[in-house]
DNA sequence: CGCGGGCCCTGTGAGC
DNA sequence: TGCTCACAGGGCCCGC
């Protein structure tokens, strides 16, 4: 489901609502597929303690938590493509698909549901901090941003989807930024001028701050903490657009794969 | 090491 | 109406 803007807009949402707050015990469902660390990591590390603060590292949700007596430590949630993290009143029914279930002291839960199972929630060692696979596309400099793919063979759009380069961006704003910036999804990443990569850099980090401002892309089911959908995809270009005319000149949005995601792109306005 | 493809899952919607 | 199939915002693992 989500990419940085969404990711966001969760961990904001639930950083204001349960930061703070005392864990008194966590459920752990039956599927061990959703879990990185095992039940008794989980368990033990969270057990008692406070949640100090929510954020966003990359797609992935850091919680910062301390215990008594124990080095700060964080847990990390990963939505995948359908993980949702809910925040509500106890005796609000569970839904289905929910893996784990962190019980608040003051009588909420806050919920990790995915249907599909491709999202992660894991522990980082106490004392350790979660840094991610690769560079904040938020406030990585134009010059690093320009390093990234300097000899690289693979195609720009895979390129911005390979999280140990740039971590945050997925399918739609990589294709939305490409777009943004005139350039060819296809195009080899260390063939492109630096002139392409600082507009490139500028598309990224202007559509991932407008997306944030919108609360992300709703696309199907996708809901923040609140169940308020976001609106960014509202300004979508060129993402799920297939055949439709292009917002600058009006010709057949293309739609192909590259780097295994499908791609949608304007053959007259990205060169 | 870099890169491409297959695979992991369930739910939804398009098309028949 | 009901069924089948393709596809979905991600990422790991494998082989080349």
């Amino acid at each position: 489901m989500p990419e940085l803007p969404e990711v966001e807009t969760v961990a904001n949402g639930v950083n204001e609502r349960v930061r703070g707050a005392r864990i008194d015990s966590v459920t752990i469902g039956s599927h061990k597929e959703p879990l990185k660390s095992t039940p008794v990591h989980i368990e033990s590390t969270l057990t008692g303690a406070r949640i100090e603060h929510v954020r966003r590292v990359g797609k992935t949700i850091v919680m910062d938590i301390k215990q008594h007596d124990k080095k700060p430590a964080q847990v990390t949630i990963h939505l995948g493509m359908t993980g949702r993290l809910l925040v509500s009143k106890r005796d609000v029914p569970v839904p289905p698909h929910t893996h784990v279930n962190f019980h608040l002291h003051d009588g909420r839960d806050i919920r990790f549901v995915d249907p599909r199972r491709f999202g992660r929630v894991g522990v980082v060692d106490e004392g350790t901090t979660y840094e991610g696979p690769g560079k904040e596309p938020l406030t990585i400099s134009a010059d690093d941003f320009a390093a990234l793919f300097k000899g690289r063979k693979t195609a720009i759009k895979a390129a911005l989807l390979n999280q140990s380069l740039l971590h945050g961006v997925g399918n739609i704003y990589a294709d939305e930024s490409l777009f943004r910036a005139g350039i060819r999804p296809t195009r080899h990443a260390g063939r492109i001028k630096r002139a392409e990569l600082d507009t490139l850099h500028a598309s990224l980090q202007a559509v991932l701050k407008h997306a944030i401002q919108l609360g992300g892309s709703s696309v199907s089911d996708y809901v923040d903490a609140d169940g308020v959908r976001g609106f960014f995809q509202l300004e979508h270009r060129v993402y799920s657009r297939t055949g439709e005319p292009c917002k600058d000149c009006g010709k057949p949005i293309e739609k192909i794969v590259v780097g295994g995601r499908s791609t949608h792109f304007c053959k007259t306005c990205q060169k």
